[in-house]
DNA sequence: CATGAATGAGAGTTCATTCAT
DNA sequence: TATGAATGAACTCTCATTCAT
């Protein structure tokens, strides 16, 4: 295996870059086992070549590209906001995974079995859901009245939320309400909080 | 694409049902693209050959194991037996749910990965899926006094099973108490159904 | 190899030819390569196993076959008849090659072409071959009046024959005219023989 | 199937271009289904991995081959040269196409035999031999003095000299004395012409 | 640094042949 | 004798990775 280079120069940063993010959406997109590195290449405009200049192997891609997307992507942004009411938080928080889930188009799944074959990923990614459930945690104690299991209760929430995202994301059940759902997830995540 | 046989004889019956239970134990051990066609023949102990006897290709021996999952072990069998009061029956819900993960090992993740992809499989996943949900959401009619979105209600107890099931078996997050995981979800489907 | 048995029964001798007849009537329809030992099987109405009951492997098949074809067929039959007229004779032995070819649907080419990649059929072939053109050239010394190089001559047309048949039976160039095409080459064995 | 790229650079023009060659030699020489690919990147110097870059299976490699076969050398040049005679044009005509059979050692019947079961090279091969037949034809008005059913009589001819030059080249029947069929065939095309 | 042609190990698949029943 | 399930060597084809230019 030939060395990796770490780019210095600003092209070649923004190259690395592209690669990335071009080669994360389409892994995403079409599934890591279904796309080739020349997939990539050619997707981000570059060569193959210059793929193995910034990254040791394929898998590397979607390491680089998990890595940006938990950091950057996944945190939710309306935390930082002013003192929302606790309903209004509930539904900037669902708003904000769906949002998410949406952009990114990702092929959820597929990341996860990925990452949960991957010691590396696997640390990573737990660590980023580790620190997304303390930091909500933390900003969830001013809104419970309960704090009892106040750890394993974000947890069950923030499942609901992704539960919820996908359902309305990949709509897989025609009979199934979308508004409803979003209610009644609401509602249940208001209970949990009461 | 050669001639699928489908078995006459009893022992070509019992290797192909041989073929579908082991290569699904060992898709979902080691994940469907870590293993070969020659990995699922030796461990189901039969020639590769064999394989494409019963099996038009590799992906045709997920379905089938996928398929028989879904038929026979996804089904809670709790649900037969006699009147149970609100809290057992969520108690054996979920307790059918984290067996039927710990038999099965399941790296759920990449099957469900899979399963996205491919047509074929999706169509067959959600139609389980949902005649489990009608199926249970008929049952809890009983149980709820709030039949109000019952259907989106049961999807989403559903998933919080499922959710619960995996943070059991695979136990990601050391920090949160099993126990306490368990009771809050017990708890919040209870809810629901109140 | 197994031993392969002589059949003595009447019945297996009848299964022997049925085998012979189905399979070289498959492999001259479809083609050798583009079969299989179990397709033989299937169209001939046997087991697989049958197969190496009768012959040691499946160009053994083909060759009995040719065998067959080579003695029995393509010998045409008229020579044995009265005494025809010049005329006659020609438009007789055109005749019954295109009978034959009509009648076995022969993919020729690819008959020819095994044949000529196997030493043990190609000396087969040539002979069968060579026997035709002698026997007719000796059945032409009546109809010619220059004899001179009359082995050759015969080989020719015999040549011409085969061609005329194959472009009859496949009627490759739309624009050839058919009858302008036999009446031709009829014409021209006439100048032949005179 | 994987893309397949057109050589950009002129080293890679030249790596397809020895993969037809060498390919369609080894092919001609010992058979279409006597080969394997891995054959055929030995033979021509190249990986296995190379072949795929050029060619989408091993068939289009025949495919290739036969198509410049038919174009660049099948066709006789010495239509081009000035006015011969009736005589000398016959002569040539028959040492053009001995000489192509030499040059080419092909295994003609395989090849026609495949193309025969593919409809993409069968439409390529005739409309090859239908414009041969159609320039040839045009040629040999001026040589002429029966134009009645040319077309059909160029037919003739060229199968004339197709047969003479399998005679020769392979030599089948010991007993056959070249000469002879070569002089023979002479006067027969000169018969047709006069 | 960038390119893309070349590589070759290894994947999925086929099928002539064998053999237990 | 007849069967057809089982075999496994050998095939075609893929694609992550390398390297000469």
């Amino acid at each position: 295996m030939s060395e990796v280079r770490e780019p210095v120069k600003k092209t070649s940063k923004k190259t690395k870059q592209r690669i990335i993010e071009k080669g994360f959406e389409l892994i995403c997109k079409e599934g890591y086992h279904n796309i080739t590195c020349a997939d990539i290449a050619k997707y981000a405009g570059v060569s193959t070549g210059s793929i193995y200049q910034y990254f040791s192997n394929k898998k590397d891609i979607l390491i680089n590209g998990i890595n940006q997307y938990l950091t950057e992507i996944m945190f939710p942004k309306i935390i930082t906001q002013e003192k929302l009411s606790k309903e209004q938080l509930i539904k900037e928080l669902i708003n904000a995974s769906i949002e998410s889930h949406k952009k990114y188009k990702i092929q959820h799944e597929e990341l996860v079995s990925i990452v949960h074959q991957d010691k590396e990923l696997s640390k990573l990614y737990q660590e980023k859901e580790w620190e997304m459930t303390k930091y909500l945690t933390k900003y969830l104690e001013a809104y419970t009245i309960d704090p009892d299991n106040l750890l394993e209760k974000t947890h069950i929430i923030l499942g609901l939320i992704d539960n919820l995202s996908h359902e309305i994301i990949y709509h897989k059940h025609k009979k199934l309400k979308e508004e409803n759902l979003k209610k009644e997830t609401e509602q249940l995540i208001l209970k949990i909080l009461t």
